[in-house]
DNA sequence: TGCAGCACATTGGTCTGACCATTGAGGTGG
DNA sequence: CCACCTCAATGGTCAGACCAATGTGCTGCA
């Protein structure tokens, strides 16, 4: 739409390290892009601490406000983490830090694309428990078992939405792709669902996750795959199906 | 003028919408909380334009700086735009805008994580394909066309990359899915493959993608979603065979 | 009358320099 | 030896100035 084009492939030089970035327009996006690309290049080490915001200021010529919006820029992103007196650092790059802006989509979007969001958890979430199922050790299926009781032993809707997200974080952490998980975090973060649980709290519902969250658990202790798909699958589609019937409240 | 009496808890106003926002640790964490909330309460509507920074940084109650550094987060994350001259406008908080910034793990990552990003494309991708054989309209299927032949018509490893993934986006987006494209072409961002790409310049390689895409496009043009499927999936699964061999040149 | 083109107010982009608040290391005294 | 204090380093915030792109309205020529 409005991205013009990209950065051309124009300049031949020898690129010492990683300190040539095209102009682009704003000093401050031209910051961003170098210490991304000192990341991407290996220059700066997860965790490692980056000299301050004068030095980096001076050293990429810029004033130190714009590197602070570039600062600013990279840390909302989860690249970076400034410690107050500390001193600006890498983060461990992890899936759950680069990922965690992620989860801002379900916390905006409305109408439609609440649906797409919803159909792409669906692609992800049911192979997600069936790998889980998979591999799952006997901790990690305690967890997930002690969520499950957590959720049956209360009627406070924000205790049971608290624990149902985390008997869904349990399941989808023990497949063991972490950026997985950080991605199907983020498509059922807090927020979205406490989007969708407005007016769901009819008993009726509770009493149908809890029959859900079951069946996903019995297919995980019993180390069968295809049943854990399976249930994962229905669990989804109804949710699904609700928001399909309850859409009009969104548009 | 900052100092003044610090923020007491003491003003019972009515709320008037969503300018209420908890005690975050920073002024500016605080704006893109409140600006947040207005776009998610509706009160900024996609392509809106925003006050000025100037007034927005009076009406919040922070500088102009502590402002324009949430303004910068908001249009990295994909939520705001700014024209210099014109003013802050609200995106159209479509599925690209919101998840461009997707791609930045992709930028990053390495090691271990390149191959779980590679497995979620493998989960994602092949579905999408298979919805696209189910829906895919007559100019739809002639764009994925043109990229193939595009591609076999050049051996330049510029433009093959840039068909290629020209290639991929024209089939996703047939699935009729915005949100769901966008997270692919997320995992599949130009740097990522041209990480990839280096060293992967031997020609059985390129005669084996473009095989895979002529396979591809046949089960589109046969509106065949299983054998959809199973090209893009014996397709993504070559790569990530490579890329699994190749592992320790980015450890 | 119509429209090309200039002038200028508006608004984002950048810089400078100052001061505040937190952190952590090094020194001090019990 | 350790608790405590002091203080330099460093991120957080603010203020005000100027630059640069934009867009609008007025001017003046055809």
């Amino acid at each position: 739409m409005y991205s013009a084009e990209g950065d051309g492939g124009m300049d031949g030089l020898a690129t010492p390290a990683a300190e040539v970035a095209p102009g682009r327009r704003t000093v401050t996006q031209r910051a961003i892009e170098q210490i991304k690309q000192m990341i991407a290049a290996g220059e700066l080490r997860p965790g490692q601490r980056l000299p301050t915001e004068r030095d980096l200021a001076a050293q990429l010529g810029l004033s130190r406000s714009s590197m602070r919006e570039a600062i600013r820029a990279l840390t909302v992103l989860g690249v970076l983490q400034a410690r107050h007196g500390s001193g600006i650092y890498v983060t461990e790059l992890g899936a759950g830090d680069l990922l965690e802006t992620f989860g801002l989509m379900a916390e905006v979007v409305r109408g439609e694309q609440l649906l797409e969001l919803l159909q792409v958890r669906r692609l992800l979430e049911p192979t997600a428990t069936a790998m889980a199922a998979a591999r799952i050790t006997e901790p990690e299926l305690a967890e997930v078992e002690r969520h499950l009781l957590a959720m049956e032993d209360t009627d406070d809707p924000e205790e049971l939405l608290t624990e149902d997200l985390a008997f869904h974080r349990a399941v989808v952490a023990a497949a063991g792709n972490p950026t997985l998980a950080a991605i199907v975090e983020g498509l059922s973060s807090r927020t979205f669902r406490a989007r969708l649980g407005r007016g769901r709290q009819e008993p009726g519902v509770f009493a149908q996750v809890r029959k859900d969250h079951a069946r996903i658990h019995r297919a995980l202790a019993a180390r069968d795959p295809e049943a854990a798909r399976a249930a994962a699958a229905v669990h989804i589609a109804e949710v699904e199906d609700w928001l399909r019937a309850h859409m009009d409240d969104w548009r």
